[in-house]
DNA sequence: AACCCTATTTTTAGTCT
DNA sequence: GAGACTAAAAATAGGGT
């Protein structure tokens, strides 16, 4: 009993990257671990749709979606939607604001458009080469006659946007590439490609007895990969 | 005074979808803070990458990346070198995708556009212009000349399609609203009319001065936060 | 709907095994 | 390194404004 108290309990840390190699090891591990299950828990309760990829520095990479990574990742892809929210109240945007969103779906589109394109001259004799016909086609179709006159007027409008500021561009010059209101400045280490596996993590409502978070495993197997599954609670 | 507590504190509560709408939505954006924190603290405390995404019930997008979501996102997704702009890499990244995914961007962007035009009129005389001004002046302002020809180009095509199918459209008649294969994947387009709202996160000023939680801004240069250089080993 | 507040529940830093 | 344990730090449900 010369010892009162058997720990200190958890002390407060300081928010910088941590200096010392194995506590940061555990730390990461730790706090993986807690943010999965945070981003598996706001899906339970709340019913959201959630994409998680987290590399170690290691060079690990764990994963959790609901329902899966792709389909988020996919959803967030498009684009349609970005965002702002009820504080700023954007939701007012103006016009041009939602030409401007309409503007990303639609490069999206095209470009995608574009590459399927010259994609489907190469590699579709095969059916693939009828639905790339028949892509497009389809949302045109499913439009009305009004919906259609809209759309065209809408393409004509954001054609001419479009060229005004491309004008605008090419007598400047260059174009700016970062915006003011990032403050800081990322730097990322051109890190070594790895090519890995890519693995779907999916963490059920409660995933007690589900293993969990394994770190994709890159074509080398000698780290010691999996975690068991562990009990959480 | 007369009540000897304030409050019975925190509550535990079972883990499972949420019964009461409106509390859904307050745990929902507690929840999401929380995990954004976390998130962001993993890459400042053990210089993690992470990439997050989150769809809110409400199907409001709201993403986290360190460096930034779509590095990360590359990477996970086996993306090799960032050597091409964002439209190569774009197209690089769906290249093989198929069509339903297509479909839906374009569906939602139709639909988007129709429900703009709605409540365009409406909108177009609310507050902040400044800010609506600033927002979507930087996205066009950001793209190179190369996109722009492209969006351009791609846009002189789209519409060219859209005018040869409305004129068949015309001569036919009525359209089919719904194709087979359609079916599956257009869950977003489908649902009944979201206006898409978009909304832009805010956070506490302590927040944005370490972290970087970044509101989705806008396509192509919404770089994610640059926390400081963090060696990665 | 965004903040406070406060009592609890959860997470987790530090330590030992 | 992975687990277990402890106690302090953090997150948060519920309620108020």
């Amino acid at each position: 009993m010369s010892t009162g108290r058997k720990s200190r309990g958890r002390q407060k840390i300081e928010m910088k990257k941590m200096s010392n190699e194995s506590n940061l090891q555990v730390t990461f591990s730790k706090r993986r671990s807690g943010l999965f299950k945070k981003a598996s828990e706001l899906c339970t309760l709340c019913g959201a749709e959630v994409a998680l990829v987290v590399f170690s520095p290691g060079e690990k990479v764990f994963s959790f979606g609901h329902p899966n990574v792709d389909t988020v990742i996919d959803r967030y892809l498009s684009r349609v939607p970005p965002q702002h929210n009820g504080t700023m109240q954007f939701i007012e945007a103006h016009r041009s604001a939602n030409v401007r969103e309409l503007n990303a779906t639609l490069t999206q589109a095209n470009n995608q458009l574009d590459a399927e394109k010259k994609r489907g001259d190469e590699l579709s004799h095969l059916r693939k080469a009828t639905e790339a016909q028949f892509w497009w086609a389809c949302p045109i179709d499913g439009m009305n006659r009004a919906q259609l006159e809209l759309f065209k007027k809408a393409l004509e409008e954001l054609k001419k946007l479009v060229a005004q500021h491309a004008d605008r561009i090419v007598i400047q010059g260059a174009p700016t590439q970062t915006l003011p209101f990032f403050v800081g400045n990322a730097s990322t280490s051109n890190n070594p490609i790895h090519p890995h596996q890519q693995q779907v993590q999916m963490y059920p409502p409660q995933f007690f007895q589900n293993p969990m978070m394994q770190p994709h495993l890159f074509g080398f197997n000698n780290m010691g990969g999996g975690y068991g599954p562990t009990g959480f609670f």
